[in-house]
RNA sequence: GGGCGAGUGGCGGAAUGGCAGACGCUGGGGACUUAAAAUCCCCUCUGGUGAAAUACCGGGUGCGGGUUCGAGUCCCGCCUCGCCCA
């Protein structure tokens, strides 16, 4: 379809999108139609306001928010502007409903796309952002969104990224006290809480809390405490910086040399490679910026529950959590280790980068020196979720980077244990810990002793134990563990089974493993029945008649003797069932019945309970005797917060000679980019060895060296990761012109939370978890009023498209493919077919729609409207350019009902006569389904209410104006530009953004007389009409009296008649 | 492998346990026009009977069961696809 015909010039009346859309962006701009002031603002540096909307704070508020794109060179697709689309639509339709509504956008704007943009293009970032931002506003203004641009914001503004440098230095000047309950902002009871660490400072100056040996905090008194007054400054900064919410600490990351940078799990193949380039990717521990989100972890968890999120985010953020109760374990060393004894509190709770709490009452932190640390020096401390099955672990497996793995491993396998630990470095987590992989591992020569039974275990070093879960040490119970069984299969270790499989387990297994059973399996077998005497008698006499027959089957076996033996047989014998049964059940083997003792003395029974009997029984067990403890683990780890980039944040912190880091003074941040023309990582040598040089470490060495109080300190050349900036940048919107303070806190309390909060699955996990761990960070240190910053969160979905593939799989141009009838495409010059699929846009697919192509030709409005009603806001779904017209006819049909195209003046079929009752009901109608999917973001449908509307008001000879107007105002939110001309063309002066949103009278919606389905026997036979408020027995009677009902029944009895009233009747017979 | 979500005409999709396919697109037919475009109206899930619009009979929401007077919707099992985790 061609909008634009010829005849245009003809009828002067057409609507003429292009010229009208204009004309409205243009008013809007000049009148600041969509500023919003905060309360009590003045409008000194803005145009006078026009609408009274701004400062009232009487009015209810409305935080409408979008996540703020990253400005990539490529430009908006039409992808984008789905979830800007629906905010504007609820933006608009919540002030004519009477909010106060921010509604502001802003641009993500330091981080890797737009610092590879640069690198690809070979211009500097701060140009290429500059300019991407500029397209990115251009095309975001050719929509006609309503937001307030007067709260524009860009992450790497230095007006912006001096209070990213400030937040950052508030964590860096704070601790975290687990134990400090409070009463929160919003009035409820908070356990743990970010305090200032001056506050930390001064109770340990007051002598009231002390450090232990390993300089670990201590709040009450305690033999091994320390006196804080008689420790050396060099011991107290280091007592206080383990401390700090944001803190350095060498970790292990993924370092890609030819890239030059560090590199994020994510961004880092199944092979070990870098996503981008397949470069090389080694392990190897670097000091980075750290920030403590693991203190929150209960808190992200809990805090969950009264948010308004889809049920699937909540869940995919509790799974990254990862909490899981279970007990920490104490595995004594069997023999001392070489090079003396090992320090109590190393591997003990304050590990960082882990996490253990008691599961009861938050402890205080002195116990973590008493029992059982300190009482068992020489021991390894396991986490585990399953401690009913201590009596089957047979080893102990270390992570390769487990700090202990030097000091317990003996001579004879030194070579071989520092050759693993070597390679280990070059594997990435995903490798490591893939089910799939063939475990490998070696043995240290060293032992421990189980605690349960006494025994001596050996313990191995094995990649897929991993050093930042749990203690980066692990109990290994091949009988009931997937990963272990695999490894001790390959290493021939001792498989004992405690926990007896199910029936149906066993069946499972039977089903998968069958139809021939393994001849070690069947030798077993057989074994193991001559061994039981005692019930052996009958499976004896039958096991031997399959002697000799390697070829039997499990399933015959299974029909022989019985599921139950077989059950016996497995306890007896897990090894040869190739399978470890890891579900709960009862416990068996618990202890061994050989076993007597344990390093406690007596030994405790779990036989015969279940899982979570036994858990129970043996973690007090573990208590008492001082070997454990029940204790929480987190999956979640803390967050790596350095990049070895440019295009980021700056660190607002001086490192001094002696490893001391202080944070920047308010007056010195900003603590701008140093401007630098070679901006690129800098690749190196592909080895391991090679050292990180982050592109600042390049910066004038004036940048780099300075010196304060005549004490000279290095910056930090790190910056900060692309989530820095939008961590708080709802925040920033409040009140983004503000000098003095990120936020006015008045402000703050009246706009926060955000109401709505739309965006991309893509952000379910990292994004919203960081950003509510900052906020949760202000909140405790007050600076914010709400503990949660997003109370409702909707996903969009994505737009797809059509891409084309030919015969040999490369991809076309849309341009060269034809449609030949159904589902048939073929090559416009060849005839050849090609395949048609749905995927997402993406350049190498050819397949990228433009809106501004859509818009040139249809309008933003026909746009808006396409995008909306193409179906349900959260799904995904193909665009397909040939629905468009379809929504431009609807424009079209809605200009006609007011305007004469030949004359360009109103309809005259408009009047100023009541309207007729079939118009009526249909603006009620209409006005009822609109807002109330408006309210549940079901736009789809809305736009439906509206063509049915039109549908009914096109053929009519004489249209009032009372049901035309409210229409315009209801078509508002989704078409703008249209709905403010129509308005403007009705005879109003200026804009409709604030009138009253049309209401609806339930009444006037209903039809008086309805059909009802009548159906005998659940068929349908007939449908008659009845009033709409008729009652059961007249729709009855009404259908019973129905000829074709009557000739259904045929004279059989009716044994039953359901009215379902409105809607339709059952007759039984 | 585990978790979550989805599967409805030629297409996008609609449907508080109550007439499956609203609304739009595509396709077909008609009106208007010298003609075309635009516009307006009608038809368009499927099989059968019919000269035929209408009409009548039957089937139908991935597959197989179940609950219910009644299931696209609820429950159980399976298949396929998508996402997340491993």
């Amino acid at each position: 379809m061609r909008p634009m015909t010829m005849d245009s010039d003809k009828k002067p009346g057409r609507y003429d999108f292009a010229a009208i859309e204009t004309r409205w962006q243009r008013y809007w701009e000049e009148h600041a139609t969509f500023r919003t002031l905060n309360p009590g603002e003045q409008t000194t540096g803005w145009k006078p306001v026009p609408h009274s909307g701004g400062a009232d704070a009487t009015k209810p508020k409305y935080y409408i928010l979008d996540m703020f794109p990253y400005p990539s060179g490529a430009g908006l697709h039409v992808g984008h502007p789905i979830g800007y689309c629906a905010t504007d639509i609820v933006t608009r339709y919540k002030r004519m409903r009477g909010f106060n509504v921010l509604h502001p956008m802003g641009f993500d704007a330091f981080g890797l796309p737009a610092e590879q943009y640069a690198i690809e293009t070979n211009v500097h970032p701060a140009v290429t952002t500059q300019k991407n931002i500029e397209m990115y506003r251009r095309q975001l203004k050719m929509f006609g969104f309503s937001y307030d641009w007067g709260r524009e914001l860009a992450t790497s503004d230095p007006g912006y990224y001096r209070w990213t440098q400030w937040m950052f230095a508030r964590m860096h000047e704070s601790w975290y006290d687990e134990s400090c309950e409070w009463a929160g902002a919003d009035g409820g009871k908070v356990i743990g809480r970010a305090r200032p660490i001056a506050e930390l400072i001064a109770e340990l100056e007051s002598g009231r809390w002390g450090v232990d040996a390993s300089l670990g905090l201590m709040r009450s008194k305690h033999v091994s405490q320390r006196e804080w007054a008689g420790l050396s400054q060099t011991e107290k900064r280091r007592a206080i910086d383990r401390q700090r919410l944001a803190f350095i600490d060498e970790v292990p990351v993924n370092w890609c040399p030819a890239l030059g940078t560090v590199l994020s799990n994510e961004e880092v193949d199944n092979e070990g490679r870098s996503d981008r380039g397949s470069h090389q990717v080694y392990r190897r521990p670097l000091r980075q910026w750290m920030l403590r989100i693991t203190k929150y972890a209960e808190r992200l968890l809990s805090d969950l529950d009264e948010l308004d999120w889809p049920e699937p985010i909540k869940l995919m953020q509790r799974n990254w959590v990862g909490r899981s109760v279970g007990a920490e374990v104490v595995f004594p060393l069997a023999d001392p280790p070489i090079g003396g004894p090992v320090a109590p509190t190393d591997h003990c709770s304050q590990s960082s980068g882990t996490q253990h709490r008691v599961a009861s009452a938050p402890r205080s932190d002195s116990h973590v020196a008493a029992a059982p640390c300190s009482e068992w020096a020489d021991a390894i401390r396991v986490y585990t979720t399953r401690p009913d099955t201590l009596f089957g672990a047979t080893y102990m497996v270390l992570a390769p980077e487990y700090p202990l793995v030097e000091r317990i491993t003996t001579k004879e396998h030194r070579g071989e244990v520092t050759q693993y630990v070597e390679a280990a470095k070059r594997k990435s987590d995903m490798t490591r810990t893939a089910e799939s992989k063939e475990k490998t591992g070696v043995f240290t020569g060293a032992y421990a002793i189980n605690p349960v039974n006494g025994e001596r275990i050996p313990i191995w070093i094995a990649d897929y134990v991993l050093m930042g879960y749990g203690t980066g040490a692990i109990m290994a119970v091949p009988g009931s563990d997937e990963r272990d069984f695999e490894f001790a299969f390959a290493f021939d270790l001792p498989i004992v089974a405690v926990v007896k499989p199910t029936a149906a387990w066993i069946e499972e297994r039977i089903a998968e493993t069958g139809p021939q059973i393994d001849r070690a399996a069947a030798e077993g077998f057989e074994q193991f029945a001559r061994e039981a005497p005692e019930r052996a008698e009958s499976i004896d006499e039958q096991w031997r008649k399959f002697e000799g027959l390697g070829d039997m089957t499990v399933t015959e076996l299974r029909d022989r003797v019985g599921v139950d033996q077989l059950i016996e047989y497995y306890v007896k014998n897990p090894r040869s069932w190739r399978a470890a049964f890891c579900e709960e059940s009862t416990a068996v083997n618990s202890p061994a019945p050989r076993v007597t003792t344990s390093i406690a003395g007596k030994v405790c029974s779990l036989n015969g309970l279940s899982t979570q009997d036994a858990k129970k029984k043996i973690t007090a067990w573990l208590e008492a005797n001082g070997l454990g403890r029940a204790a929480v683990n987190f999956k979640l780890r803390d967050w790596l917060f350095s990049r070895q980039r440019y295009w980021g944040e700056p660190f607002p912190v001086l490192h001094g000679e002696d490893g001391e880091t202080v944070a920047l003074r308010d007056d010195e941040l900003p603590l701008e980019l140093p401007p630098m023309k070679e901006f690129k990582p800098t690749p190196s040598e592909a080895d391991a060895e090679s050292l990180p040089t982050p592109p600042l470490g390049r910066a004038p060495a004036e940048w780099r060296q300075v010196t304060r109080d005549g004490i000279s300190y290095r910056r930090d050349v790190n910056t900060m990761p692309q989530w820095a900036g939008s961590c708080w940048y709802y925040l920033r919107f409040i009140d983004p012109r503000n000098s003095d303070q990120f936020c006015d806190p008045a402000a703050e309390r009246y706009w926060m939370p955000i109401d709505l909060y739309v965006g991309g699955a893509e952000h379910a996990v990292l994004h919203l978890l960081y950003a509510r761990f900052w906020h949760k960070v202000f909140f405790d240190l007050g600076f914010v009023s709400t503990r949660e910053p997003f109370r409702k969160l909707f996903n969009q979905g994505m737009i797809q498209s059509f891409a084309y593939r030919d015969r040999r799989g490369i991809i076309v141009g849309p341009d060269a493919v034809e449609e030949r009838g159904d589902d048939r495409f073929v090559l416009k010059n060849t005839n050849e077919p090609v395949e048609r699929i749905v995927a997402k846009m993406s350049k190498a697919l050819r397949n990228v729609v433009n809106p501004d192509d859509i818009i040139a030709q249809y309008g933003a409005d026909t746009f808006r409207l396409y995008e909306m009603y193409m179906g349900p806001l959260e799904t995904s779904k193909p665009w397909n350019t040939r629905d468009v017209p379809g929504l431009f006819k609807l424009c079209q049909r809605i200009w006609r009902l007011f305007v004469d195209e030949s004359s360009g003046e109103l309809s005259p079929a408009m009047t100023n006569d009541p309207p007729d009752a079939v118009s009526l009901r249909a603006m009620h109608k209409m006005i009822k389904r609109v807002t109330e999917d408006i309210e549940a973001l079901k736009f789809n449908t809305s736009i439906a209410a509206m063509f049915d509307f039109v549908n009914v008001m096109t053929p009519l000879k004489q249209r009032s104006r009372a049901v035309l107007e409210p229409f315009v105002l209801v078509l508002a939110p989704f078409a703008p530009h249209l709905a403010e001309e129509l308005w403007s063309r009705l005879g109003h002066a200026g804009t409709l953004t604030y009138e009253a949103w049309p209401t609806f009278e339930e009444k006037l919606t209903r039809d008086e007389q309805i059909e009802i389905a009548v159906q005998v026997g659940g068929k349908i036979k007939s449908r008659v009409m009845v009033a709409a408020e008729a009652d059961e027995a007249s729709i009855q009677a009404a259908a019973l009296a129905d000829p074709k009902v009557v000739a259904a029944i045929g004279g059989k009895a009716i044994r039953k008649v359901i009215v379902a009233k409105g809607r339709l009747v059952n007759i039984l017979v």
